[in-house]
DNA sequence: CCCTATAGTGGGTCCATACCCACGATCTCA
DNA sequence: TGAGATCGTGGGTATGGACCCACTATAGGG
């Protein structure tokens, strides 16, 4: 009896891509953890403002969207959704009226560690094939990539 | 003098994720290739189409949007666009009139290859901080996730 | 004190992805 | 020969990301 072809698999040539590889795992593990999120009425940038709070202490709203990579509008409306749950502080800078100077509270930062706490499960479902050596030496690849 | 810290460096608490990394590098290289692709006012899933028939031979609209995981209905105006430009044939199978069997042209495999050429341009730019051998490990690393 | 520049913000646009439904044409089977 | 299922397709909607502009409040130099 020959192995029936199974209808869904991917084009081999695609498959050669590390790019589309890279494409498409990345995708899926992104999708899982911002679904995860948004169950939570959050996303992903919410995460990773807590966490340049957190790592790098006070930003203004400015210079926090300018390290992340955000429109400063939509850094607003985010720090709002944050400020409004209470993980971190809004205050104006009194040495410079227009700016405001944003805090992690304590609150903030215990959602951070829930919220990595999540991360961490989504990516031991991401990484479940490869041992502990491998997804290290993964790691180690990836992060040379993002320079 | 002190080093001036980098405004735009990236949480240390993000850089840790695993996962993290893998969305970041996986969106950016989908993203170049978005970008070359939408210049010639293609999308990654018409590389991809072509590429399934180049690789499985004809299929049936269906059973394509099974395989690339796409709607029927949005891959029949992806299969419009490139039966538009002569890349493949759609045919009305005679035995079941209501199917359209899609087959690649000679002229869809050569636009196959120059796609999959700038596959590889973009794939270079984003592999280039690796060594050939870090990039084959890299790309064995990937494929054992996608499954 | 005026002029220009900057911080934050409200209210949009544009685009791609992913759906989803209804319909005509066609097939299958009782 | 009808009832029900299936294929393709036109025309939607929903979502999220990125971007952009106008406006107010404020700062700072001349």
């Amino acid at each position: 009896m020959e192995a029936m072809a199974d209808p869904t698999e991917t084009p081999p040539a695609l498959l050669e891509l590390t790019t589309y590889l890279l494409s498409k795992v990345g995708k899926d593990a992104r999708h899982r953890l911002a679904e995860l999120l948004a169950a939570e009425g959050l996303r992903l940038y919410h995460h990773a403002a807590l966490a340049a709070l957190a790592d790098f202490g006070p930003h203004t709203q400015r210079d926090l969207a300018v390290r992340l990579g955000l429109d400063p509008s939509d850094l607003a409306k985010a720090a709002d959704r944050l400020a409004a749950a209470g993980w971190l502080d809004r205050t104006r800078d009194p040495a410079d009226r227009r700016r405001l100077t944003l805090t992690l509270t304590p609150a903030g930062a215990a959602r951070l560690a829930e919220l990595t706490a999540l991360a961490g499960g989504v990516q031991d479902e991401v990484l479940a094939p490869l041992a502990p050596a491998e997804r290290a030496t993964l790691h180690g690849l990836l992060l040379r990539l993002h320079g």
